[in-house]
RNA sequence: GCCCCAAUGGCGGAAUGGUAGACGCGGCAGACUCAAAAUCUGUUGGUGGAGACACCGUGCUGGUUCAAGUCCGGCUUGGGGCACCA
């Protein structure tokens, strides 16, 4: 009996598949084109439990599709830009570039090892000048369309460090290295206008059936499409107004207060001649500014003396206030207070001692007895009460009554709001797409001429002095002016990396053209297919790529609409985490579990406190690296795991046992094909199929069964559920009994089958078995099988029979049996009748081939 | 704080509104072995019962239905996102 040697046949198989190049691959209009794509990942230097799950789930599919005839696009890259290049070359003094070219060629190695089917000669990195030129060209593009534009905008600013952070460097309110409160402050940067297609990136999510509801739903929320009204409060003893938006203008009658951001162009005309209210806007600068930050921080306002008029009674004002919750970015930044229907003016109100009017009457409630305790009622359903010209009327009714009246009155109008804000996309950081624009005094922002791209980094920079590394460059920015030669400027930031992963799906499609995208490639191959990744780039990185798709096309470089045809979001992968009898975090290879579910530390052989299981991560040292695993059990065992017990789209949770448990079935596998006996005889390669009448019709019912579930679980993404049908298939095959031809052929169709099922999962130990079968050809190359519905049938159903609902019998009917003849044979149940006793029968309900249920 | 999602045996999970617990892990019993590992066979939601069988059971709570893990309302707990991490 030879042991399956996993680390040698993966070697082998891999090795063939390069040589023979099986999975380059080539536009061919005459073929059906399938595109997989996984989210790329980050060269951190490792790649861990997540990307082996990731892109296990995408292997699964290019291999099963490429079996069914398509031609199937499945690339790898690296999204190779971003922070933490720069963190190393500062905390390390190993240049960016370096460290992330070292990181890649060792993640290569590993990926390389899993055995996924890539066409390697399309890789790419976001860092390389070749990708991001391409980029350039896009932006410039993008600028010449007015995509593209500059604005002022708010950063978090450490005054140490000198230098902008983001949120997740500012820590409790201060830089996470140097300690400083950080404070907000106002640079000039670039934008993408993504607001600009704001109502059809919201449409079109309706066509997107083959994208998971909830992310649909996030995006739409995100977009978030507001109706309401925009007016002015004329302002007592001045001439101007102030401008709100509400959602609930039948609700103004219950105005208490008016409040503007702290941004908002009249809070800082008054704070410039207001003491208290300089301080207050000072200090709403300290806070980040992250959306959290915002939220969570306790609402604060404070009064302006300032009065406004209500727009439907000139005879009622209500104060003006700043208040720290309110956003300059939505809306008008600028709000009116109704307490009564809005918990967040509600508590403000409260706070600062307003009156609370109610004017919508909750139905079944008496205006009389009705008041505001501690809960604002929100809900739109109602009456409007207290509110003049709207008394009576239903709230979506008085919304449009007091539009109409505003209207009317010229003091405003219906409209439509986004919370949608453009999208920031300037960074002051080195290691990214330097913006290849120029600053000249005389000629203003001028475009970097074609023939000067790409604008690439310098190599020279310095990372231990505060600031922007290009920045501070002693010649990098300094450029004549393209169009009057003067002594001109470089723009110093780089784009978000975001930028970088908005349209890497259509690079692969052609990612050595000297154009971002050759027309006939992205025309042929894009949308993909089927994109997978994680769930937590539901919102930003996807909307990001869903405005680049539409940019590009306004911009001539593709034809398509939506990118991504079909998205698959994964889970994550969780572990145990352990602690010492010290408190020190340990890895899983430092402790020893016991029977009790214990677990002690090695070295020291103290009790260790198991914590639950959580994302793996290296601070908590609960990560088990892919590199070991794959070298103790091979790739194929920890795919096989992957897909295995949890469903692909919930978390999971590494355990040692569930690797040692795929892994003894890679090994009973193994020994289905290799070990043939004399009672498990198995007919020779390309013995005649076995025939239903030739009492094969149980086997052939099995394996027929096994294709048609595999291939039904595999397009639905439910691979746990593939899984366990492949299983259920070695299990019946190595019941099939008998030593005549029959039998011995039943054996071969069913081993054949196994190996073809398990092809797209474990792709090397497939390969190896299909060699031992006896076939000369590759797997890869194998045809996906089909199922033979006739075949597939069972010939009995087994029926429950219940009374009122309770199980109480269970009868055995050959399918498809008249209803009549099914409910007869219930009836006469023992266990029915007792169930039934001398009570009147109401109803009898048959579901067919299914359950009987007896009304009493 | 706001938006979104999840919860089923000892564990991971399965289940077009139709027999809850497929399949795997673990446990228990047995076979093989000098012994162990590996492998194979049987068994395994809880309670009661010799058994047939009965009752209970899908986070909590209320509802719709002949029938609810599945649909609807209200909660609890855990997780993802919140615009400069990727």
């Amino acid at each position: 009996m030879s042991r399956y040697n996993a680390g040698e046949v993966e070697a082998k198989w891999q090795a063939r598949w390069t040589e023979l190049q099986s999975f380059a691959s080539q536009a061919d209009p005459s073929r059906p084109k399938y595109y997989v794509l996984e989210m790329f990942p980050y060269p951190s230097g490792r790649i861990h439990m997540g990307h082996v799950r990731n892109y296990t789930l995408g292997d699964v599919i290019a291999r099963y599709k490429r079996a069914q005839g398509f031609n199937v696009l499945h690339p790898m890259g690296w999204d190779a830009f971003g922070l933490p290049a720069e963190n190393a070359a500062r905390d390390s003094r190993v240049h960016p570039a370096r460290w992330t070219y070292d990181n890649i060629a060792a993640m290569r190695q590993e990926l390389k090892s899993m055995g996924l089917s890539l066409d390697w000669r399309r890789e790419l990195a976001t860092c390389h000048p070749g990708y991001y030129a391409q980029q350039q060209r896009l932006f410039l593009d993008f600028l010449a369309a007015d995509l593209a534009y500059r604005k002022e905008s708010w950063v978090n600013w450490d005054p140490v460090d000198q230098t902008v952070l983001a949120n997740e460097q500012v820590i409790e309110g201060r830089g996470w290295r140097s300690g400083a409160p950080v404070e907000k402050r106002q640079l000039a940067q670039w934008f993408f206008r993504i607001t600009a297609y704001a109502p059809d990136l919201l449409a079109a999510l309706d066509k997107l059936d083959r994208w998971p509801e909830r992310v649909r739903l996030m995006q739409a929320n995100w977009i978030g499409r507001s109706e309401g009204a925009q007016f002015k409060f004329r302002l007592q003893g001045r001439d101007d107004a102030i401008e709100v938006f509400s959602t609930r203008p039948d609700t103004l009658f219950g105005a208490s207060f008016l409040a503007l951001s702290p941004e908002h162009a009249l809070a800082r005309e008054l704070a410039a001649k207001n003491r208290d209210l300089a301080a207050f806007v000072a200090e709403t600068r300290q806070s980040g500014t992250s959306a959290v930050a915002l939220e969570t921080a306790e609402k604060k306002g404070i009064d302006t003396g300032l009065r406004a008029i209500h727009p439907f009674d000139p005879a009622r004002s209500v104060p003006v206030y700043v208040a720290n919750f309110v956003l300059m970015e939505y809306g008008t930044g600028a709000i009116f207070g109704c307490p009564g229907h809005d918990q967040r003016d509600l508590d403000f109100a409260r706070k600062y001692g307003l009156p609370v009017i109610p004017v919508v009457l909750p139905p079944e409630r008496e205006a009389k007895s009705f008041a505001i305790g501690a809960e604002a009622y929100t809900d739109e359903i109602g009456r409007a009460i207290n509110s003049g010209f709207l008394d009576g009327l239903e709230v979506a009714d008085a919304k449009r009554a007091a539009i109409a009246k505003l209207e009317a009155l010229g003091q405003g109008r219906g409209t439509v709001t986004w919370r949608l804000r453009d999208w920031g996309v300037s960074r002051q950081r080195y290691w990214g797409c330097p913006i290849p624009v120029i600053h000249c005094a005389a000629c203003g922002i001028v475009p970097v001429p074609a023939k000067d791209l790409p604008v690439s980094l310098p190599e020279d920079v310095a990372f231990d002095r505060p600031g922007s590394p290009l920045d501070h460059h002693p010649t990098w920015k300094h450029v004549a002016c393209p169009r009057c030669a003067k002594p001109a400027r470089r723009d110093t930031d780089t784009l978000d990396t975001f930028v970088d992963s908005s349209w890497y799906f259509a690079r692969f499609c052609s990612p050595r053209a000297d154009v971002p995208a050759e027309r006939a490639q992205v025309d042929y191959w894009l949308p993909v297919d089927q994109y997978i990744g994680g769930i937590e780039h539901a919102i930003l990185h996807l909307l990001y790529s869903r405005f680049f798709t539409r940019a590009m096309r306004k911009t001539g470089h593709a034809a398509l609409d939506e990118p991504f045809a079909g998205l698959f979001t994964q889970g994550m992968v969780l572990h145990e985490s352990y602690r010492s009898a010290e408190g020190k975090w340990l890895y899983p290879e430092e402790v020893k579990k016991d029977e009790s579910g214990g677990a002690i530390e090695i070295a020291s052989g103290k009790p260790v406190t198991i914590g639950r299981r959580e994302v793996m991560s290296k601070s908590k040292k609960n990560v088990v690296a892919p590199s070991a695993i794959i070298a103790a059990y091979g790739a194929d065992t920890a795919r096989w795991f992957m897909l295995s017990d949890s469903p692909p789209e919930r978390d999971l949770e590494w355990t040692e046992a569930g690797a040692q448990g795929a892994w003894r079935f890679v090994q009973r596998l193994w020994r289905l094909v290799d070990e043939p006996s004399p009672e498990r005889p198995v007919a020779a390669k390309g013995a005649a199929r076995p025939d239903a009448a030739g009492g094969a019709r149980d086997p052939l019912r099995e394996i027929h069964k096994a294709i048609a579930q595999v291939t039904e679980s595999i397009e639905s993404f439910r691979f746990n559920v593939a899984v366990a049908k492949i299983y259920a298939l070695a299990n019946a095959v190595e019941q099939f009994a008998g030593v005549d031809p029959a039998a011995a052929s039943a054996r071969r169709f069913g081993l054949e089958t196994l190996t073809v099922l398990i092809g797209p999962m474990m792709p090397h130990l497939a390969e190896e078995m299909w060699r031992r079968l006896g076939h000369e050809s590759l797997l890869v190359d194998q045809p996906w099988p089909k199922a033979d519905p006739d075949l597939a049938r069972d010939d009995l159903a087994m029926i429950a029979v219940q009374v009122m609902g309770r199980l109480r019998a269970t009868i055995a009917m050959p399918r498809d049996s008249a209803e009549d003849a099914v409910k007869a044979a219930a009836l006469a149940e023992d266990n029915v009748k007792r169930y039934i006793e001398s009570k009147p029968i109401r109803k009898v309900i048959v579901v067919p081939n299914r359950v009987v249920n007896v009304v009493l």
